[in-house]
Parts: structure tokens; sequence; C-alpha cells
DNA sequence: CGACTTTGACCCGCGC
DNA sequence: GCGCGGGTCAAAGTCG
């Protein structure tokens, strides 16, 4: 087999330019583009200091939305408004993605889609990412994570099966809070900064595509990320955090700004913004070539949120897992600080997403 | 040699 | 209770 990059069968995977937008007829969605953004900051390397799962760090109930969405100006045109797909926990998030329990992921991705655009390729944050329940998190993502572990290397007893795979057997497996994005993106896994290593890869039913499951390669830190395709739409990836990092971004840009690890780690919404996003020339073309593509409802974003009061508009991003460019975007920081969040589709679109799945 | 991916098998929860 | 499917483990293999 091949190795890094094609460790992904759809990591080198191409997909049509042309979409079939089979998520959600509803409209357009948010779209971020993710690529030049990042704590590595290649290329451009002037971006936060964190990850995105330090912005993540904030607690749920602000959140995403306003996070994605004040991102989302930092690089994509203003005219595409966010698509906050976002879970408050565990629970909600499987509800939310999985209706019914055995079509689990079929709605899941529906559901998530909804509200897709119809975007050319490159990589674009469809939707929001829930933030985690920092009081949760704090308490539970990393104790939890760690109790994880050390359950399952004490636990040998409970399998007599196969002594190879003592796994554990929790009373009550408790998941972290968990939060799901798209992306629109022909790389499946996005570097947000933070070191993953894959730990299994699963088929998805009802999907051509398998889902990777992604650990952070930091000691102590049991985050883990969920990364599929929508079968529905290839185009557009789908990945879900579990936990939250109890360490900085592992790669601290020079002149780095961004979320104070501790709070970060704790949950604790204190973010310090990070510069904005540049795309390089490349980028901008794109952008504005998407821009017609895009979910067009407001001319520029909105972040203003109940969130976001606690959450400042900016977003360390993400990275391709290739460098990307990053070239200064000033029209895209024009836009940073506004947010629609009226066009962040809110529970009602939601709702109708799933509606229109099932 | 260490870090990482691949991959088949196993565990577990849930619905029937 | 059984089967299904998601999630995880860990040996084996690959790469730098």
């Amino acid at each position: 087999m091949e190795k890094k990059n094609e460790n992904n069968p759809m990591a080198n995977m191409r997909f049509p330019d042309e979409i079939p937008s089979a998520f959600g007829g509803g409209g357009g969605g948010s779209i971020f583009d993710m690529a030049g953004t990042s704590c590595e900051g290649s290329g451009g390397d002037k971006w936060g200091s964190l990850g995105f799962m330090d912005l993540l760090g904030i607690h749920q109930d602000f959140v995403a939305p306003s996070l994605f969405d004040s991102f989302q100006p930092s690089i994509l045109p203003p005219s595409s408004p966010p698509l906050p797909v976002f879970h408050h926990h565990d629970d909600d998030i499987l509800h939310e993605l999985h209706t019914d329990s055995k079509q689990k992921h079929l709605n899941h991705q529906a559901g998530l889609l909804s509200p897709a655009s119809t975007v050319p390729e490159s990589s674009e944050v469809l939707n929001n990412p829930a933030t985690p329940n920092s009081s949760s998190i704090s308490s539970s993502s990393n104790e939890l994570a760690a109790n994880d572990e050390q359950t399952k290397a004490g636990d040998d007893e409970d399998k007599t099966k196969k002594p190879l795979k003592p796994k554990k057997k929790n009373p009550k497996r408790q998941r972290e809070p968990r939060f799901a994005f798209m992306t629109k993106s022909d790389i499946d896994h996005l570097d947000d900064g933070y070191r993953w290593r894959k730990y299994g890869q699963k088929a998805v039913k009802n999907s051509p595509y398998p889902r990777s499951y992604y650990r952070c390669t930091m000691a102590g830190c049991g985050v883990k990320k969920r990364v599929e395709r929508s079968s529905d739409d290839p185009t557009i990836v789908v990945t879900t955090y579990e936990g939250q990092h109890t360490h900085p971004c592992p790669i601290m840009p020079r002149g780095a700004i961004g979320i104070a690890p501790d709070s970060s780690a704790f949950g604790a919404p204190s973010f310090i913004i990070p510069q904005p996003m540049y795309l390089n020339h490349q980028q901008q073309q794109q952008q504005q070539q998407l821009q017609p593509y895009i979910y067009n409802s407001t001319p520029s974003l909105n972040i203003t949120t109940a969130s976001s009061n606690i959450i400042h508009p900016s977003f360390p991003g993400f990275l391709q897992e290739k460098p990307r460019f990053s070239n200064p975007n000033p029209s895209a920081l024009s836009h940073r600080d506004h947010g629609l969040l009226q066009d962040i589709v809110p529970t009602p679109m939601r709702t109708e997403a799933k509606e229109e799945d099932q």
C-alpha cells in the first residue's frame, strides 16, 4: 500500500468539479475556505498559533456559528454565509447527524450537508462546528480521554477472546462532546495545526467512501477526529472532532496569535484573534469564481450572535494537508467582523434539512 | 529506528 | 438473543 498522502484512499481522490448539490436543497451554505490557514501557517506562516480545536474550545453554547462565521470572512468572499450544522453534545450530534439509528450516517450526511452549496471544489468549510461544552470538556474530555486510555490499559480481564486486544469495557462509555462540520475539499484530512495519527478506517455503510479515524498524537491528549466524505457530494468532507486538546497547537507560527492554551484547553472562551487569513492569488481568484456558486444571501458575514459577543471573529483555520498559499486578502478582512448570523442557518434550517432528508 | 498508515479482527451498543 | 454497524485495537508494513 502506499503511504503518506495516500494513506487515505480518498486523499488523492479527485472529484469532478460539478457538484451535485445534493445536500439540501436548501440552499446554500456557508463555505469556508480552509486552504490557507492554520497554526502551521505554511506558506504564509502567520496564522494564529492555535488550531481549530483551540477555537473549538469555547463554550458550545456560543459557538460555532459565530466562530466559523467570523472565520469565514477571512477566507471567503463576503457572499458566502455559513452553514451552521453544529451540535452541542455528542448526543446532539448523533441525533442531528443520525436521525435514525439504523440510518445513522445516511441521515447524518444528509443532515449535515443539507444546506450545502454548489461550490466548486477546493476546500471550504460548509458548516460550522459546534464547540464542545467547555465545562464538560474541561473535566470530561481530557480526563475522559485519560481515563479511557487508562481503562483500556487496565481492563484486560474483560476480554478473553483475544489476548491481543484487551479492550476496555467502560460501564457506560461516555463520549466527549463532539461537533461536526463540513468542508469542501478534495483533501480528506485537513491540517488544523495539530498532529494526528490515523488509527482506523471503516467502510461507511451506503457510502463508497470510507471513514477515517484520527487521534491526536500528543501524549495525554485524547482528542479524536473522524473524517469521512459525503456520499452525496464527494467534494464535501465531514469532519467530526471529539474532545479538546490538552495542549496548545504544536505548530506555533512565528508572530502567531491565538487562543491561550489554558483557556482553550478548558473551554474558557478567551480568544485572541489571529491574524486574518490570506489567500494567495490563486485562491483569491478561486474565491471570486466561487462566489457565484456560493450561497449568496447576504453580503457579509455575521458574527454577531449571542456567541459572537464572546467569541472573536477569528479563526485559526485549517490547512490543507498540502501547504497552500497565503496572500493578504483585504476584502476578506473587511468582512471578518460582519457576520450573517441570520444566515447562519439556525435551527429552523437544520430542521428543514433534516426533514428533507427524511 | 521512530513515526505513521493499513487492515483485519474485536468490542460494544442498539434495534429487531 | 442475534445481527448489524460504528468504533477501536494492534500487528504488520511503509516511509523518511
